[in-house]
DNA sequence: TATTTTAATTATCAAAAGACAACTAAATGA
DNA sequence: TCATTTAGTTGTCTTTTGATAATTAAAATA
């Protein structure tokens, strides 16, 4: 099979999966947060690292100004925190705070349960399969 | 191994779908459309197949009637066009023009230039096994 | 030490996207 | 046939998001 036979799919197969984390996602995001500030508490949430304010706006794409301003309205809603390196103290770690974890413990529940539902007639040897290739394109694509 | 750990497996995998294809699709989107109009032009590309309004609505997550209004945006740039059903004249099939379908193609030829350079280390056995793994999640986990 | 670069912030303006009410026209169904 | 439902449209208003310039403070470097 070459490339471009796999590119095709690939076009395919990256529509399918946000078609698919669109439904599993629907209506989990609170009605405190706007959609670009979920995509950055997900962020943290997921990276389960401290993460600057930088590397936020550099994957999330949003601009440095714009990403400060957004994290700045999530900190007035005690959902994350800011503390500089002491390595170098131009930049801010940002964390999730009590609050921020729960509500994303919340989020992640919700839609542990969609996907539950969505998975209720697949046997276990189709879980297996799909671990396997999960593994695969995580190793091999998505790295 | 059990759902909860695939679970959080595929948490993991969704978010580094969304940052590599992110990463690919960087710069692709024409100035002229906006991002939205983005994704609905590349829903209706990806389809293949005559879409309505209704569906373009669902799928993207907008209201019907921002749906329409970009919709309407997108035919006075003369990239989509609306066709009404024969059987149900409610309903507006949205296809690409001509203009839409060769924007469409440059977008995904320039996607493409990119995932290239990403994969060029890649073996063939790799593309391989990619290409096995993207079958077996587009068939039993992303339908 | 003086200059330049980097990380982040603040303020402001413009554009895009979302929400909602009111409407038309076609189809469905009692 | 008449009421109801469905698919889409139009207009308007608000909120969110994006873009840009100016600024601060720390770090790197000449």
């Amino acid at each position: 099979m070459d490339n471009k036979t796999l590119f095709n799919k690939l076009i395919t197969f990256t529509s399918s999966v946000l078609r698919v984390t669109n439904d599993l996602t629907k209506d989990v995001r609170p009605d405190i947060i706007t959609q670009v500030q979920y995509e950055i508490l997900d962020f943290i949430a997921v990276a389960k690292q401290p993460i600057t304010l930088s590397e936020i706006s550099d994957c999330i794409r949003i601009s440095m100004p714009n990403a400060s301003r957004e994290i700045r309205k999530l900190g007035e809603l005690h959902l994350v925190e800011k503390k500089s390196d002491v390595e170098d103290r131009r930049k801010q770690f940002i964390y999730l705070t009590k609050d921020g974890e729960t509500m994303m413990k919340k989020v992640y529940q919700q839609i542990e349960f969609n996907f539950k539902n969505r998975m209720e007639n697949a046997s276990a040897e189709d879980l297996k399969e799909i671990e396997r290739a999960v593994d695969i394109l995580q190793t091999k694509l998505y790295f």
